[in-house]
DNA sequence: TCGTCACATCAGCCACAGTTGATGGATTTA
DNA sequence: TAAATCCATCAACTGTGGCTGATGTGACGA
């Protein structure tokens, strides 16, 4: 184990900061939920206030809520308030990180296969 | 249902099929769980039987079990039988297809934020 | 100042994923 | 054939994530 966190990596590059694999499996889960990719999804075309996710998804105002939050929570939005209303956006940086994660993981399953016991 | 293999896509191509959201959600769900990534990792260096991961993993033999049948459903593994044992190894395919799907994800989140409402 | 709006948060509930211990099937060895 | 080993599967239990309806909070307008 620890060989996905082992490579603290020369700082100075421009590369997001590489994921511990705790916040690797809540960013998994946080995107393994239908309601929470429709989100995502509709915020690709720019931020949006939960009013107007409410109504273009079809949702109940405290289940966007929750599932905005775990969203938050996450890294995955960002959240900006303008008078009554709060706006949320996506966090690029995030998705980006997940997937260098994801490369690493792949990255070490290349071994060829060779039998035990 | 069905819908996980519609796209029936260009079949020439040598890239892996692209994913259905559905599927993507189970293998991210899949992935979720340090266990089954500590399966993972454990097959990095090639197959495994399933009573070396036990003793490897320090887990219960129905524990690993219904955890290897999760990764096998999700498509991330597979297994061969050999005598009594048997013999689990990585499916390299999955997760390149879920990185690919990740990037498509992350393709559509670049539009520039516009306020809204 | 009071009412309204937009949003967060809470308590209670429910469904399901995960764990545990036991059982069963398949294969090998004595 | 009988015993032992490897593994899958099952039933029962538990914990947790997610849903619902209600309440709380801050900002705005009359």
């Amino acid at each position: 184990m620890a060989g996905l966190r082992t490579a603290r990596s020369s700082s100075a590059l421009c590369e997001p900061a590489p994921l511990q694999a705790d916040e690797a499996r809540l960013l998994l889960r946080a995107l393994a939920d239908p309601i929470r990719l429709q989100v995502i999804e509709a915020l690709g075309d720019g931020e949006r206030c939960v009013c107007d996710l409410t109504g273009e998804l079809g949702l109940a105002q405290s289940k966007l809520s929750f599932h905005l939050k775990v969203l938050k929570d996450t890294g995955l939005l960002a959240d900006r308030q303008s008078g009554r209303w709060v706006y949320y956006r996506l966090q690029p940086d995030a998705l980006e990180r997940l997937r260098a994660w994801l490369a690493d993981l792949a990255a070490s399953c290349t071994a060829p296969a060779q039998p035990c016991c």
